[in-house]
DNA sequence: AGGCGATCTTGACGGTGTAAAGTTTTGCTT
DNA sequence: AAGCAAAACTTTACACCGTCAAGATCGCCT
């Protein structure tokens, strides 16, 4: 629809799309901005107007992710009970959906140091993240604590299962693997 | 005592050492094999002749990575009460005890794709810790949902607080702290 | 119309990994 | 004991990387 504006269109826009796609392909730790440029049809040194350096970049994108978290969490909770202690279930089941469905996001997300974490979006982007879950845990009468191995609990087996580790919960067919990740979760809710 | 063998000494070992310390001092997404060989005193081809190219130092790297980590729960364990729960907590405890001393080795260990994990070396490295917390459960009378709830709520806690998230508990004295983490645990024993 | 600033390109510099060729030392063999 | 082959290391070279500085191009505003 609306290419060209200004030379490119948006490039900001597009570079950021690049990016998740080179991040994917390639993973974090061989991401390239030059990469990236020539993914996007530009020169070497176009994304540094827009987001100063490699550094920036990944923090925009690690912001974007954070949003995208918190969307595929919403997206189970929608679907599930609307009772906290379910909802707590899927909010779990939907962090290690996103970890499952976009591993090389979520490593630069919770296992980089590549992103500027003091950056305000970045900050605002994984607080809100961090708000959603103590507003369920609380929800469900849990205090710190409760925050705290639920998290544990749900990134330990996120990231276990995303780097191919837990094979056996791995090859699962989706419904038991639910089933299963249901009941390990639930060994950390609140107390009765 | 004894430098100079051939060229220098065990090059090898040189280079691992300086290796850790590379590792340790700029992360694994800013190790750098030349100034490793710096480092160490050779030219930049050196470790080439002895680990093949970068990937092959870190996969010896995270090799050795995985037997000090046994090592550090077996430090946990030998201070602990002998009866399986107990023994459960202190590797729980050592896993997490070793992330936060070397948060580098650990990232390369468990959020990094750079090593070869399929190297037969770090494979075993690997595989012993993983049949010694399956011992560990299996001794404490559970199995594999116990093993993948323990291990997953460990991963996680010992995570998250090397990332700096969880600051809370991070900031806790020692005992409050590892009796905090102790509780957290607990949570994932096998049902009685 | 004309200039101005934002956008993008080009070129250069230091650093990185690795392959190939050259040099030095070791240790084995005769 | 002498010499030779292989191992250990260095040197050189190349492609790629991130970033900085300078030049070109375009839209917009007065």
């Amino acid at each position: 629809m609306e290419d060209r504006k200004y030379h490119h269109g948006d490039l900001r826009a597009a570079l950021l799309h690049a990016a998740e796609a080179e991040l994917a392909e390639r993973g974090v730790e061989a991401f390239s901005l030059r990469q990236v440029a020539k993914r996007a049809g530009v020169s070497h040194a176009a994304p540094a107007h827009h987001f100063g350096d490699a550094q920036g970049l990944l923090t925009a994108l690690a912001a974007e992710g954070f949003r995208r978290f918190l969307a595929t969490q919403a997206e189970r909770e929608a679907r599930a009970n609307p009772d906290p202690h379910a909802q707590l279930v899927a909010g779990g089941l939907g962090y290690i959906d996103f970890a499952l469905a976009r591993p090389a996001l979520f490593r630069l997300m919770f296992g980089s140091d590549r992103p500027a974490f003091g950056d305000p979006a970045l900050c605002a982007a994984a607080d809100a993240a961090y708000d959603h879950l103590q507003a369920q845990v609380a929800a469900a009468g849990g205090g710190v604590a409760d925050v705290a191995a639920l998290w544990a609990q749900a990134h330990g087996l996120a990231d276990l299962l995303m780097s191919g580790r837990l094979k056996p919960l791995c090859d699962l067919a989706p419904a038991d693997r639910d089933a299963t990740l249901t009941v390990l979760l639930s060994r950390c809710f609140p107390a009765a």
